[in-house]
DNA sequence: GAGTTCTACGACGCACTGTAGTACCCTTGA
DNA sequence: TCAAGGGTACTACAGTGCGTCGTAGAACTC
C-alpha cells in the first residue's frame, strides 16, 4: 500500500461532526438512500424554506464524500451517493465520542451534569436507558 | 441608554467556546489574575513549546475581551485584563450548556452514553457527583 | 446542427483563528 | 535637549471550513 498524504478515514473511525446544511443532506440520504444529487436537491428544496442552488448541493454532497460520510458511484455521467454508515451507527460514535470529549475537557463538571439529566428523567426510561448503556 | 447594535453579552448568558490559545490565556488569567498582555506572554511562552510574539497574545486577548470573557482595565497606556467569570463559573457553565446540546441533538443516544459513564465510576463518587448535580 | 438541459469542477465571500508588521508614544541617556 | 530604544495598540494577512454559485462541457432534442 502506498503511503498517502491524504489522511483517509479508517472505517471504524469516529465519524466528523456535520454542520448544518451537511446534517440535512445527509438526513435526506438516510431516509431516502442511494441518490443523484438533483433528487436531494428537490426533496430538500420542497421542505425548506430556503431554495438553494444545483451547485450547492453538489459542493456539499462532495465535501461530504471527501470527509468519507458518503460513497459515490458514477453511473454515466451522473454520481450517485449513499451514505457510508447507517443513521443509527453514526449517531451512536458520535455522541459516544462526544460524551467521552465532555469527560475529558470537564471532568466531574461534566458528569454531574450527566447525573443531573439522568435524575429528570422517570425511573422507569432511566433504567431502560442503563439498560442499553451496559451493552456499549 | 442608547440602543448598541454590537451584541452585548448579558451576565447571565451562556459563555462562547474557547479554542486553544485562546484556551491557554484564560487558564493563564484565571490562575495569575489581572494581568497585562506581556505578563500572560512571558508566563505562556516559558511553558510551552511554540514561542509566539507579543502582538500575537495581544489579539487573542483583545477578542476574548470583545466575547465578554475578559473585562479590559486601561492604565495609563497599558491594557490589564481580567477574566469577567472565574473559571469554575465558567466551566459550570459551558458543561451545562454541551451537556443539554448533547441531549437536544441525540438524545436518548447521549442519555445512554451518559448512563455509561456514570456507571464505571464506583459507587461513592457516582452518589457525590449525584448529590452536586441535585444542587444546580 | 443549434438550442436546451443537465452535470461536474472550480471559484468566491464570509467568519474565525493564529500569526505578525507597523505606527505611535513615552522614557532615557548622552 | 533631543534622538534612539523599548513597549503598546491597531491593523493586516494567511489558512481553514462552510455556504453559495458561475461556467464550461457533454448529452439530448428537434
Amino acid at each position: 500500500m502506498p503511503s498517502r498524504k491524504a489522511k483517509m478515514a479508517p472505517a471504524d473511525a469516529v465519524p466528523p461532526p456535520l454542520h448544518e446544511l451537511e446534517a440535512e443532506v445527509m438526513e435526506e440520504l438516510w431516509s431516502s438512500g442511494e441518490a443523484p444529487v438533483r433528487a436531494v436537491m428537490e426533496a430538500l428544496n420542497k421542505r425548506t424554506r430556503k431554495k438553494r442552488a444545483y451547485t450547492t448541493y453538489m459542493t456539499i454532497m462532495a465535501r461530504l464524500h471527501k470527509k468519507g460520510m458518503l460513497v459515490r458511484r458514477r453511473e454515466g455521467k451522473t454520481d450517485f451517493y449513499v451514505p457510508s454508515n447507517g443513521r443509527d451507527e453514526y449517531m451512536a460514535l458520535r455522541a459516544r465520542a462526544e460524551v467521552e470529549g465532555l469527560v475529558a475537557q470537564y471532568g466531574d463538571v461534566a458528569l454531574s451534569n450527566f447525573a443531573h439529566q439522568m435524575a429528570e428523567l422517570d425511573p422507569a426510561r432511566r433504567r431502560a436507558l442503563q439498560r442499553l448503556a451496559r451493552k456499549a
